[in-house]
RNA sequence: GUCCCAGUAGCUCAGCUGGAUAGAGCAACGGCCUUCUAAGCCGUCGGUCAGGGGUUCGAAUCCCUUCUGGGACGCCA
């Protein structure tokens, strides 16, 4: 598509030279409508240079502009209107997706940087809920798009491993646990152990001291406490992996919190040499008046560190280890406050790396217009979402595919799309109303949409019995040119996706495909007509991009459903 | 109170750095399986783009303002 814009602009500007290509590039746009060609150039603005009425502009100029990519250049209006050739178009993008199959719309500006993310980071003494779930296809999603720009990448899973809710955790243990119960169900029973003790603190507000207590063991090594830790921590992570199975997740660091420590102290006193620490109320921080905000908490008064000087350790920790050129950290917006307040300390650290840390904040998952709360036991589990959805595709396999020989497989990849797809199809900052009903639909916009135009795809070119490996000619119905004017936008949607740490560009790139081609599917012949391999090319043009866009969002297309 | 996000069809959302008649999906209603998987396709219904100003040849889009919802704002993360 863009090959069609910069020749649409060069032969504007033989015409209008004393626009620059680029500011033509600029003023080109896609027209809404069909009858209106694929490009458009609007003159409103040169009739003030010219003098002239933009409609006599439009056509004086659609007279003397010819080119061989386009069927015809005309003026309609104050625009003027390129129709591209179809037929030329159809052998030039299918032979490109032939050719390139799952590099198709790969870039490579990003071509020897690096990306740190940061996502997922649950919570171990709290289960997984929704929210880390959209930290993590989020994250995830982008991760496998900058790899698709060329980055090299390194996915963190910064879990919280560390602070006062593992002294609440252990004293809840110590007072009503089972050890059985936890290591037959330990993510639900330590959520359990976890409400039942907020629920009790809030009548007896000693338990609290308590908790601090086993905290304070934890933090000074006593073996007990220790113990605890590690074994939650262990049963955790092993629940937790069991979900990122499914999701198709997996990460190259699991330093959480406790990992850094031994890291914080070099922190504090590299922020007390650098003169940048403040006493305030007892407590030690770092003024940020002169930038508007409030001061960063980098220790209580009681001496322990806070959320702030974790993340400043690790960013060094991270920019020393993985000389990054980005880091971003995929964390909801409530914390945009946090990580604004991280840069602006590195900043006055004298670290203009500080720069390329970026937060990429997401909406939150809301329950009857309210957050949902972990500590009251107010959360949706992923895990029992993801039981649901899983046994409802299992369902409607059994139904509509009775025959297909590895249902479970497919039930999981079916079910798990659905809820990834319902979550990367909005724009992330948008908060999202937790509903079943949505997540459990299979019609319209779904991932099960695209999975199953990939799949009865697959069975068109199954029937065939071969495949096209390269494309002579082409069709210019306005059927099959809505497939292949998706198709061929789909490499600039990637890049977009990109800059704008977008996953549901993606998701959108690829359902205008999904749809256009079901349209195809259900007024036009493929196996018994003429122009059968034409045709099977873009059924399988077809099959390879929505399996790649779903891959960079990081759901599986099954080839059967 | 200050700051950040958001307000488009009954619901969930698109609408690119302003451009030609504001689009999808869901829901509702009506059609289409002797032919490549009906998890599909076709059609109907549905909008003062929160309100008010302004900039512009042109505003859902940019600026100001009011209202509404959500979030953040020192010892949780």
């Amino acid at each position: 598509m863009k090959v069609y814009k910069e020749r649409f602009a060069q032969q504007l500007h033989t015409v209008f030279s004393d626009l620059s290509i680029e500011e033509i590039l600029q003023l080109i746009e896609k027209p809404k409508i069909e009858a209106h060609g694929d490009l458009a150039f609007p003159c409103f603005q040169l009739a003030k240079t010219y003098r002239k009425a933009p409609q006599l502009i439009a056509q004086e100029a659609a007279e003397r502009l010819a080119d061989a990519a386009f069927e015809k250049i005309e003026a309609n209006g104050p625009y003027i209107n390129a129709f591209i050739n179809r037929k030329e178009a159809y052998q030039t993008v299918l032979n490109e997706v032939l050719e390139k199959r799952e590099a198709f719309g790969a870039h490579d500006f990003g071509k020897g940087k690096t990306i740190v993310y940061d996502l997922s980071s649950p919570n171990i003494a709290k289960p997984f809920s929704m929210g880390h779930l959209r930290s993590t296809v989020i994250g995830n999603a982008i991760a496998n798009i900058s790899e698709k720009c060329g980055y090299d990448t390194v996915r963190i899973n910064y879990i919280g491993d560390w602070g006062t809710q593992f002294g609440k955790l252990i004293a809840a243990y110590k007072k009503w646990g089972d050890e059985a119960a936890v290591r037959k169900e330990p993510i639900r029973t330590l959520f359990k152990l976890y409400t039942r003790f907020h629920e009790e603190a809030e009548k007896d507000p000693a338990l609290n001291d308590e908790g601090r207590l086993w905290f304070k063991k934890l933090e000074s090594g006593d073996a007990e406490a220790r113990e605890l830790w590690q074994w939650f921590r262990d049963v955790s992570i092993e629940a937790f992996n069991e979900i990122y199975d499914l999701l198709n997740v997996s990460f190259d660091s699991m330093n959480g919190e406790a990992f850094y420590n031994d890291k914080m102290d070099a922190v504090v006193r590299e922020l007390e040499e650098k003169g940048l620490l403040t006493e305030s109320d007892g407590a030690l921080v770092v003024r940020l008046d002169e930038d508007d905000l409030p001061p960063c908490l980098i220790k209580k008064k009681d001496g322990a560190t806070l959320y702030a000087t974790r993340d400043l350790a690790s960013a060094l920790y991270r920019k020393r280890t993985y000389d990054f050129d980005e880091a971003l950290y995929v964390v909801g917006h409530e914390q945009s406050l946090h990580f604004t307040q991280i840069k602006k300390v590195l900043k006055k650290m004298g670290y203009d790396w500080a720069d390329h840390i970026e937060h990429v904040p997401f909406g939150m998952i809301l329950q009857g217009g309210k957050k949902m709360s972990t500590r009251k036991g107010k959360v949706v589990l992923l895990e029992e979402v993801l039981r649901e959805i899983i046994a409802l595709a299992e369902k409607n396999i059994l139904e509509k595919n009775p025959s297909l020989p590895n249902k479970e497989e497919v039930a999981k990849q079916v079910g798990v799309g659905a809820v990834i797809y319902h979550d990367l199809k909005h724009y992330r900052m948008n908060d999202v109303e937790f509903s079943f009903d949505d997540m459990l639909r299979f019609e319209g916009n779904t991932g099960p949409y695209l999975q199953y135009t990939h799949a009865r795809a697959h069975s068109i070119l199954r029937k065939a019995g071969r495949t096209v490996s390269e494309v002579n000619g082409g069709l210019e119905d306005d059927g099959s040119w809505a497939v292949v004017s998706a198709i061929a936008a789909f490499p600039d949607d990637v890049k977009n996706a990109f800059i704008d740490r977008d996953p549901s560009q993606i998701a959108k790139s690829i359902f205008r495909i999904a749809q256009s081609f079901n349209q195809y599917y259900a007024h036009e012949r493929i196996l018994d007509s003429d122009d059968v391999d034409l045709k099977l090319a873009l059924v399988e043009a077809v099959t390879i991009v929505i399996k790649e866009g779903l891959r960079l969002l990081g759901i599986e297309a099954p080839k059967e459903m």
